[in-house]
DNA sequence: GGGGACTTGATGATGTGTCATTTACGTCTG
DNA sequence: CAGACGTAAATGACACATCATCAAGTCCCC
């Protein structure tokens, strides 16, 4: 016997949905008109940036960005050949590489910024006051904990 | 002069795109291996199933999806080659057509729905309390009319 | 009723994500 | 040190999304 969703929690779980939805297309189109990157590049011109000397293993990458190792392979292979990041091999381990940002990925991300923070900013976190933002906090901090509950079992 | 994000606003944000990215590829994984329909697939029968005779100009469905056009031509075309819906003529307006739910098509839908929903429920509804739901409601419904906004300028 | 403008919808090219598999190297154990 | 097992990463095939463009029909106004 299914419990199907009463309207309240109908009304929000689309209004998430919706909200999902045309924000990431919003944000994306911002990013990609304005300086040529997707947001699946900005996630790792950023993750590179805060990385030492911009270099990191792929695995490393993936954990921190929870991609697919495979997905992680296919976009750097196509940011490479962009000429934003580069590959090197690992000294120590010869089955492993180094992605390396190069000083044309480092401007991009530069020159991405600003904007793409504004964007958020004005379409985001302006509609959103302080205890929006804790309430959601919680929220998705514990539908995360559910999540990586159920991967572990 | 860009105004970064606060320690609040970062983690608020982070912990929403995570849940975001997260949540949605465990109920695209679900769904996919539960009943072999994708999360598109889902919301394309759940709206013809809502419509009379479970058929619809593809136009409607495109706005009522907030779909691109051409995003729902070539994802109708998948649909039709696995018999999940079929396109007829449509008489008074020969440019169109209509989009129809096969037989094997509701058999899908009906079968996925409550898994699905017991997936919402568990992962997300569960985690959340009514004051939750009222708050990501507003939040998202806010967000909406921001969006919105902008779209008509 | 003829011609432009809009609407409905399909298509091809290209970039992206996923799955399954492969390659190559490391590590551990008998 | 040989073989089994595990790890790092790439690859190929395919599903999906977007953009630009096209084809055909309708509407409207002169």
């Amino acid at each position: 016997m299914t419990r199907w969703l009463d309207d309240d929690e109908q009304r929000a779980w689309r209004a998430y949905l919706q909200m999902q939805n045309r924000l990431t297309a919003h944000l994306g189109r911002q990013l990609q008109q304005d300086s040529g990157l997707s947001l699946a590049d900005y996630e790792v011109l950023v993750a590179l940036t805060d990385a030492d000397e911009g270099r990191l293993r792929p695995f490393a990458l993936q954990e921190q960005l929870e991609w697919e190792q495979s997905r992680l392979s296919h976009h750097l292979s196509r940011m490479q050949r962009r000429g934003l990041v580069d590959r090197e091999g690992c000294p120590g381990d010869r089955r492993g590489a180094f992605v390396v940002l190069t000083p044309a990925g480092r401007e991009a991300i530069e020159a991405a910024a600003p904007g793409h923070v504004a964007t958020v900013r004005e379409f985001f976190l302006d509609q959103a006051d302080r205890e929006d933002l804790r309430t959601l906090e919680r929220l998705a901090d514990r539908v995360l904990r559910r999540l990586d509950a159920d991967g572990r079992s």
